[in-house]
DNA sequence: ATCTAAGCGAGACGGTACGTCACGTCTTGGG
DNA sequence: CCCAAGACGTGACGTACCGTCTCGCTTAGAT
């Protein structure tokens, strides 16, 4: 046959895919299709067959990026969130923290925030995606918030004896509490009076936990 | 409870329902079905069909009690999980609140667990049985924590000046963050440690850590 | 359970089918429209899709039926041909066997001869329909002409001594050859002197053209 | 044969066609491939994604050289059977034709015979290389016949005013015929039978037909 | 010794149809 | 009026091929 060698297996060099590109426009069509339906009826709105027609994509395209529906959503809202880290600001870290549940909170208000919701709750907890999808809408808040608790202990806002992990459930735990359960409406002055339940018991010594 | 009026109590009368009665054996064998189900392939495996035959009951039976296979899973949960109360026992408040949390984790830590957390994240928040559904999984335990606490301070164990309702949040709002976050365990260690943290600030003691 | 025994095995009676009965229209209006698509395009245009949306029924109703699309087509094309088997009339039974002949001719003319013998030249001959259409399309018009050969010998118009089977082959083969090849006209001219040739050896006359 | 001219032939001019020439070696690696598949699973196996895997080669490859599946099988069929014409051999010209009759009820026996005949009643009866095709499988072995029998006429074996054609239509109609019918056997002593019976008719006056 | 046009493998693309599954509704005969 | 059974139209599933279209690379005659 011609070509015999048709790559150049080249030693500690890239091994260029083979055969025509990926359509990056195709894949950027169906995440787009894939968010507009989400935003109207949720993740059960997001079909294959629906995101295939609104996106003019052919299904096995979708296929060939991902592996069902419920991964098409989980990108779409992936690449949504554009993460934003609350950065630790002007005067302090407890206030960027205090900024950022207000922003948590925000988000969970819209109907993306369900959907994420039911994203997470959802089952095949172990493919690659599922863990970047609880690393990009948990673990990198908590990453953030470990940070601004950190930079509160150096700035001498806060004891620096106490569990940081066990914190950060503590604050991060009662918006998704709220979320699910819905008993209680989920804005500012809730992310407020939380973060001031957790932060009274570990304010540093005869140092007061001010507005913050 | 789900479904307990199956015939429109019509005022004024005994206006006994005519025809054959409803099989109560129907109803329990499709509830059984489904919990069956739902234990293994947690709640997408709950359907309509699946029921019926593992049931050895006609479709249209189980569309007489339940108007959708999520409502059938619901109920199967619902069935199934007999509240049994944590009272306070022998040696005060905190302890049997201590109780109730590692109750809860022991139940989240079983398939059961990721069932009821899916269900509450679902759509539908508003039908009379989600209602149901959320009071049963979340009310209920949150009221039973919500006597705890006040026997707690009525015991002097806790501060009277504190805001229960987010209190409450701190506490259970955890629980189902590590569930959906999955990014520890949900053992007994942690429950007890995040009740720790909770309760630090709220102790009745000389020395206080407040805002002012 | 309910209503134990549902179905009295009545020993050595009909177990009637039990729920409810298939709907006779579903089926006849699939075949219709199973014609209509045969009739253009041919056999190649009989899709499941295609049938059902035409026969405004769903596909697995289809697939209820038959297993696969060429079942569809199959069943079409037998229902659609009523065997009108060509009785041995007035004058005889040699003129009655050559209106056989021409009759086959002229459906072989249309759109569906060349159906006919695609569904026949296709795989799968084992099946029960695909027997059931050899016999209709093939065998009917065998059986039909071995008895007008017979009786034509117990009119005295034929030897009683040769092989009928062979003389069958002699008669019906030269129609599927011209069908499939091409080469020549297949009209009542031409199914004339097939039957002349094949006649002209098995004629009832005192000079014989033997063996010996 | 098939393809041959893969430039177009210029007139007057001997253009050298440009550029890099075609691989044959893809165009044999293809029909092999093709080949293969025929023989387990017919003619539906043939597929162009199988084709082009099995061989190693590309599908715009397999394009370039045939418009789609059922032409690839054709070719495949084609180069495959190579006519090997039966000639008047020694002792006359009716026992060359029951050679003949054999071998093609041989070659009919096997799968590939039952693929010929699913590419005769095919549609696209009138592309160039169905016309091949039909040539080849159909025309040449009666082209072959049509020579015996004016040979067996010359031999003073046949008797000379009957109508070859239809004569040709009787000799290779019933095989084709058993093999779409599938009710009978097809093998040399059915040939042999078919052949005496048509012969029987046309043998020369007083002359006999013996075992020819 | 380049240039350049065509063929090459690979494989992604928009489609169409496949055959399956579950949905929620309906229609049976029987209790 | 309930029950079991099961057929119905609907619609999404995930797969297989279709025939077309880039890709980057030969290959070899023309320059």
């Amino acid at each position: 046959m011609p070509n015999t060698p048709p790559v150049k297996p080249v030693p500690g060099g890239e091994t260029r895919p083979r055969g025509r590109p990926r359509d990056e426009g195709a894949r950027l069509a169906i995440l787009r299709a894939a968010r507009e339906m989400l935003e109207r009826g949720g993740v059960a709105a997001v079909t294959m067959e629906g995101v295939a027609q609104r996106a003019g994509v052919g299904k096995p395209t979708i296929y060939r990026y991902w592996p069902n529906a419920h991964a098409v959503a989980m990108a779409a809202l992936l690449e949504d969130a554009p993460a934003e880290p609350e950065t630790r600001a002007a005067r302090g870290a407890l206030p960027a923290l205090r900024r950022q549940l207000r922003q948590i909170a925000t988000l969970f208000a819209t109907p993306m925030g369900r959907s994420v919701t039911m994203m997470l709750a959802s089952a095949d907890q172990d493919t690659e995606l599922s863990k970047a999808f609880r690393n990009h809408f948990i673990m990198a808040r908590r990453t953030d918030g470990k940070a601004l608790l950190a930079a509160a202990i150096t700035e001498g806002a806060l004891r620096p004896d106490f569990d940081v992990e066990v914190a950060l459930d503590l604050i991060y735990g009662p918006l998704f509490y709220r979320l699910l359960a819905g008993h209680a409406r989920l804005d500012a002055t809730f992310t407020d009076a939380l973060l001031d339940h957790v932060l009274a018991g570990l304010a540093a010594r005869r140092q007061r936990v001010t507005k913050s």
